[in-house]
DNA sequence: GCATAATTGTTCACTCGGAAACAAGAGTGC
DNA sequence: GCACTCTTGTTTCCGAGTGAACAATTATGC
């Protein structure tokens, strides 16, 4: 056997024993999957993923609170502070000083930050069915409402 | 009231829309929220999940090259060096170029890297489970199974 | 044989995410 | 009023992940 060995299986097919049936595992590498076949189809927008995605949360939630959005996102408030100055520095939301609280921080978009923001909010829908189109319809919402409940958010119409 | 806690009614106002039937954005959440509530579980290692992931991958598979299991892993081969590094200098594992092509390395787990591969194995399953604790048996295998789909892998003894 | 390409892994420079410490505003008790 | 605590967001520092360029080895074309 020169180079291709006695046992072609051993390069290929390594064995990962339990791991291949825990939860927490393959969640990990499924989201590495999507994420990387979404950013992969991204071309026209110069956001990162979560810039994006807290791009539209703002605009679909004007004034919100800037630590109420990082914390629905999951997104760390040290890091939040960088994002948003982010899309502040390129004119996408503006950051107030709530009148009644002068600790809190709202966020609103701007009319270009809506403007990108919906044409976002269409491209990653339509990316997020195109990266997952292993999936059929009935997989896809099955899995959707799955990872709600590990999420822990309440399904609107959950049944089964 | 405990911060993110009480107030869980002004979270709940903000609206995601459509990002909330997003399998790959509910991925990523879903993902967080997992390695989060595992790595919240751990207190006996002094190992990251990624470096107990891959030790564990190298005991399993000995003499295993170091690319076959970064990409299998999803890991980029310039932190697979650096995450076998670490690895190599707790005297987990050992690195070997092998003989017949000099460019390949390929990894093996030591005596004690072996011992505290099964202990992480272990714990890592009973986390796994503890940290989705929300799903049930079967809700959990539906899972797995969706999300073996989204990686590519071919699911082993399940007839669709 | 020798130049060229392809494979395998590493180094480098950079960005992003995280915990801890911090600043500033608001609430509480006296 | 004043000290104390809690909340909200920021700054600082560090570790981890990534792409690009690199070195070393092997395969390929002629």
């Amino acid at each position: 056997m020169a180079k291709g060995e006695s046992d072609f299986a051993a390069e290929a097919e390594l064995n990962l024993g339990e791991f291949e049936a825990s939860a927490s595992f393959m969640l990990r590498l499924a989201e590495l999957a999507s994420y990387q076949a979404v950013s992969s189809l991204q071309t026209e927008v110069e956001l990162s993923l979560p810039e994006q995605t807290v791009l539209v949360a703002i605009m679909m939630n004007p004034d919100a609170r800037q630590g109420s959005i990082a914390d629905r996102l999951h997104i760390r408030w040290p890091n939040m502070t960088k994002l948003v100055a982010r899309l502040e520095k390129k004119k996408l939301i503006t950051r107030r000083v709530s009148a009644e609280d002068r600790r809190v921080v709202t966020l609103t978009a701007t009319n270009e930050g809506v403007e990108v923001a919906r044409g976002v909010r269409e491209r990653l829908i339509a990316y997020d069915k195109r990266a997952l189109s292993m999936l059929d319809e009935s997989e896809c919402a099955q899995l959707v409402a799955l990872l709600r409940k590990v999420v822990g958010w309440p399904s609107p119409a959950a049944k089964s």
